[in-house]
DNA sequence: CCGTATGTCCATATTACTTCA
DNA sequence: GATGAAGTAATATGGACATAC
């Protein structure tokens, strides 16, 4: 099975973020789309990048343009709300973190960030009722409830170097010294950001992940993080439609299965029934050597079954012919 | 050229946490 | 309010690949 989803070929760095400009003023709703293809893990597309953090390869985008081919079965993940406005500043910014000068003002989100950018986002207003109480408000809770380790989690994260920040292995807790992990959540903001990425290219080179990072004010870790979850989730909701699909697919062969049967009872009962029938010169079943397939032959007829003779309704020359309707 | 070490990214499984019914 | 299920961010692990030596 392949996720084809609709990456285009071109292999500019990150064009959302170009996009991101259109997309502001926006009430957007979208949805991923994605395509069912034949094999999934090997046919991921997979970014190749030196250390030096190269775009994707002519064989990556190939691939990514020969996924695309396959006949879709179309798999709509997300059929999004429109981004909640009632912050004043949100009617410019849907995507409030999209500008720099944020000034505590439209950020929700990721309060624990901070460091790196320099953005002080204590006093940050809320934009959404839902994501943003929540994304903020929780944290500020569970700050009080766990104390100083959590506080220095909203203080200090954040610092991931550029070039480091590419791993996939614990670099947070050791760069942060921190014990337990820390469990936040995205703003519907930034999960809509990270999805309309997704939709453009499901995987990420360096720049894009540091690009996309700056952009939602996130870490690239965590960037890399979402994409590979996402990358899970979309696997395991394919995976499901695909279960379904053969589902369905094996109670249809049964029930034909369970038809010819029936078929095939009522022909031999016939048979049994008809005399006549018992005189006719018997049918023989023959395989095509080259096609392997069945098909029924019959010897030459007798003078008295001339007249009538229902083993030529089933008769056919040559044998392979028989199968092809 | 071959083998090894290192670094990076990915898939996958799992854990920990949040949200909601 | 307690609880379990579902969703998801984060972590751990191992494999594949590229590069340097």
């Amino acid at each position: 099975m392949e996720l084809a989803l609709s990456l285009g070929d071109t292999p500019k760095p990150f064009s959302l973020l170009e996009k991101s400009q259109k997309i502001l003023g926006k009430d957007l709703g979208f949805c991923v789309g994605m395509a069912v293809g034949k094999s999934d893990a090997e046919s991921n597309t997979r970014c190749k990048e030196t250390t030096a953090g190269l775009l994707f390869s002519a064989d990556d985008d190939q691939r990514r343009s020969d996924s695309s081919s396959d006949p879709p079965v179309q798999l709509d993940l997300l059929p999004f709300s429109p981004v909640h406005r009632t912050h004043p500043s949100s009617h410019k910014f849907p995507f409030p973190w999209l500008t720099e000068k944020l000034g505590g003002d439209g950020v929700e989100g990721n309060m624990r960030r901070g460091g790196d950018e320099g953005h002080d986002q204590e006093g940050a207003s809320l934009s959404s009722p839902n994501s943003a109480v929540s994304s903020f408000q929780m944290d500020f809770c569970h700050v009080l409830r766990s104390g100083k380790r959590d506080f220095e989690q909203i203080t200090t994260a954040g610092h991931e170097g550029a070039d480091r920040g590419t791993s996939s292995r614990g670099s947070d807790e050791e760069e942060n010294g921190m014990l337990a992990r820390k469990k936040l959540r995205l703003s519907k903001e930034q999960s809509a950001f990270l999805e309309e990425s997704f939709k453009e290219h499901n995987t990420l080179n360096p720049k894009q992940k540091l690009a996309l990072a700056k952009q939602l004010n996130l870490r690239p870790r965590q960037v890399e993080v979402w994409f590979q979850n996402r990358r899970a989730r979309t696997k395991l909701k394919q995976t499901e439609v695909d279960c379904e699909y053969l589902k369905k697919c094996c109670e249809t062969l049964t029930e034909e299965n369970r038809r010819l049967q029936k078929e095939l009872q009522e022909l031999r009962a016939l048979k049994a029934s008809q005399p006549f029938y018992m005189q006719l010169p018997a049918t023989t079943l023959t395989m095509c050597p080259s096609c392997e397939r069945v098909a029924t032959t019959t010897p030459p007829p007798t003078s008295h079954s001339a007249a009538v003779n229902p083993s030529k309704l089933f008769s056919l020359s040559p044998p392979h012919q028989a199968a092809s309707n």
